[in-house]
DNA sequence: GCCGTTTTCGGCCCGACTGTTTTCAGTCG
């Protein structure tokens, strides 16, 4: 049982008692508990276990333990499955359809005997919708183009492909006339992974100019709503987009409720309660007297914090530490001064080492790292000879670039036992070895805890990339216990990087929040394959922002001496040389004369 | 169902928009 299985059980059973009409804090309840599951870094099922952990967790209380602890056990709990026999799984599904809530989809299954897409696409094409009491015809169209929308895709995009999308939307609200500001807020603006849409939120001009220019974009496939103060639309790529145009004095209202987290929201407005004023999108008052609202940092103050970075507002501990004036001085992208994981032509990436290292140095980078496959990534990865070879290589390219340190570097396979797929000679020749998981990612959790604990125990090992190897949206990654990985490799030296690719971003950000806390260090790479790939740097550092991480979390924020200095020696937490364990059998292939060209990019 | 410098009961965030209504329920964020 995954976190994510149990919280959808917990959401399901929120939805069901919703639907009876029950009592709406308890519904809440179900809800939070489904959130704070999901939020864990940790597998939830492995907290149950011990007493009082999960417990301890803020909106877990002894109900919901129990039943956590059902639902890990045995796949379900008691109340889910009583639940079921009135309400199928199924027609709960339909809750996820814009614009139908659980009411609607209680009168549908009540009325019509409506239980899945099937049958609600059937009935509103005979339009027997529109007969149903709080229906109409425009309800029933709007049932159609959500299933319509649903059947497209999963709703959520990158946050890298959502970003040009922004940003472009945002310019053209900019050049509305008398507009003053303009700034995307939501999931976007706390730079998360994916984001479900975009909000926007502007001042000045008029609300009637800033809307008409907002509905009439290229982009937009249809208008979903347009009032005063607030439109939606929906781009012809899926994603949503909803304007709110509010009062220039109210911009930091409007910008920290639209922000989010709603949950960080929610405790915002308890604290201002507890001070005898009330918190909304408009302002913080008392009474009838506007405190703050202007600005954000206004509110947060008025408020006795100090202002959160967007990135921090998901209720991880962030209000306590603006309280306390212990919030942490989040890393920047100008922070880095080195990229530590890149491909060149010579496996699956698509430029020369002189052309990647050219565009390394024209982002003003110090130092960088070239690090190409082993054998068992495919792609014409390397083995000791090509790494031999390429000794030469990188030592020609330095002679071109002397004011770019290169380090010589390697992207190993963990192959399914733990062993590098390199030999120790060769990884001698090298001055940065990283190691990473591209095979088995189905491995049991046991068999894949020993097979990266293996990995990273080897004193060549300096950093571990993209150590779960998930996709977003794709594919859930390597199961292995994170928490004893991130120990040991904290007690080794070894990096947990923070993978830049956008459908990457490994460690994710519970992930490496975690794994601060067991003392890891990090590297933020963008394991680039071509030259444009080079500038997805910034969304690394997101993810550390994320997890709070500060420039001093993260090795390659250090000038290349002490960069040196504080990646693991050779032979560190060894108490010894390198180890001269005899190589591993060599591998009979001469290094190829000529490689297929147009390699796929190995994932 | 959770929670507690307002504690073991009585609260629990709140407004906009739509569509169906004719004063408001449902949904969304």
């Amino acid at each position: 049982m995954t976190n994510a299985e149990v919280a959808r059980v917990f959401t399901r059973i929120a939805v069901m008692l919703e639907m009876q009409g029950q009592n709406p804090f308890r519904v809440r309840a179900y809800r939070e508990g489904a959130r704070v599951i999901e939020s864990l870094a940790e597998p939830v099922a492995a907290m149950a276990a011990e007493e009082g952990r999960i417990e301890a967790l803020r909106g877990i209380g002894k109900d919901l333990a129990a039943k956590i602890r059902d639902i890990v056990t045995t796949g379900t709990t008691e109340l889910y499955d009583e639940l079921q026999k009135t309400i199928p799984a199924e027609v709960v599904a339909l809750t996820e359809l814009q614009g139908l809530g659980p009411k609607r989809v209680k009168t549908l299954l009540d009325t019509l005997g409506i239980r899945n897409r099937d049958d609600l696409e059937a009935a509103a094409k005979a339009g027997r919708l529109r007969e149903l009491p709080g229906f109409g015809e425009k309800v029933e169209q709007n049932v159609l183009k959500a299933l319509a929308v649903a059947s497209r895709g999963s709703g959520r995009m990158l946050l890298a492909a959502a970003w040009p999308v922004a940003e472009t939307l945002v310019a053209h609200l900019k050049a509305v006339h008398g507009v003053k500001q303009v700034e995307a807020a939501g999931s976007l603006r706390r730079r998360k992974e994916s984001v479900g849409d975009l909000d926007i939120v502007v001042t000045g001009g008029s609300s009637e100019a800033v809307m008409e220019a907002f509905v009439t974009h290229a982009y937009v496939a249809d208008v979903l709503g347009r009032g005063e103060t607030k439109s939606s639309v929906r781009l012809g790529n899926g994603l949503q987009v909803d304007v709110r145009h509010v009062p220039a004095g109210a911009f930091g209202a409007a910008l920290l409720y639209f922000t989010g987290s709603k949950e960080h929201n929610i405790e915002l407005r308890k604290i201002a309660l507890e001070q005898g004023m009330s918190l909304n999108e408009y302002a913080l008052t008392k009474g009838d007297t506007v405190v703050a609202a202007r600005t954000e940092a206004d509110i947060y103050a008025a408020l006795g914090l100090a202002w959160v970075p967007p990135e921090l507002r998901e209720m991880v501990g962030e209000i306590e530490q603006a309280r306390d004036g212990m919030l942490p001085r989040l890393i920047e992208p100008g922070d880095l001064v080195a990229d530590l994981h890149m491909h060149t032509d010579r496996t699956d990436g698509h430029e020369s080492i002189e052309t990647m290292v050219r565009a390394v140095a024209e982002r003003g980078y110090a130092y960088c790292a070239i690090t190409d496959h082993s054998r068992a990534a495919g792609g014409g990865g390397f083995d000791e000879a090509r790494v031999r070879q390429s000794v030469d290589e990188i030592a020609a390219v330095r002679r071109k670039f002397p004011k770019l340190e290169i380090l010589h570097g390697l992207e190993v396979d963990i192959l399914g036992d733990g062993a590098l797929d390199m030999t120790d000679a060769g990884l001698q020749l090298l001055d940065w070895v990283l190691v990473s998981i591209h095979s088995r990612f189905d491995q049991p959790a046991a068999d894949a805890t020993r097979r990266v604990l293996a990995a990273i125990e080897h004193p060549a090992v300096r950093a571990m990339a993209h150590p779960t190897a998930r996709l977003i949206g794709g594919r859930p990654g390597a199961q292995f216990d994170v928490e004893r990985v991130f120990e040991r490799a904290a007690a080794l030296g070894v990096a947990m990087e923070i993978n830049a690719q956008p459908d990457r971003l490994d460690l994710r950000d519970t992930h490496a929040r975690l794994a601060r806390a067991k003392g890891c260090r990090f590297v933020i790479d963008t394991d680039a394959h071509s030259i444009p790939q080079l500038d997805h740097m910034r969304f690394g550092v997101f993810v550390a922002r994320r997890a709070g991480l500060t420039k001093a979390d993260v090795l390659n924020t250090l000038p290349i001496a002490r960069f040196r200095e504080a990646i693991r020696a050779p032979g560190a937490a060894h108490g010894k040389a390198p180890a001269k364990a005899p190589a591993r059998a060599k591998p009979a292939v001469k290094p190829k004369a000529a490689k297929a060209k147009a390699v796929k990019q190995t994932r």
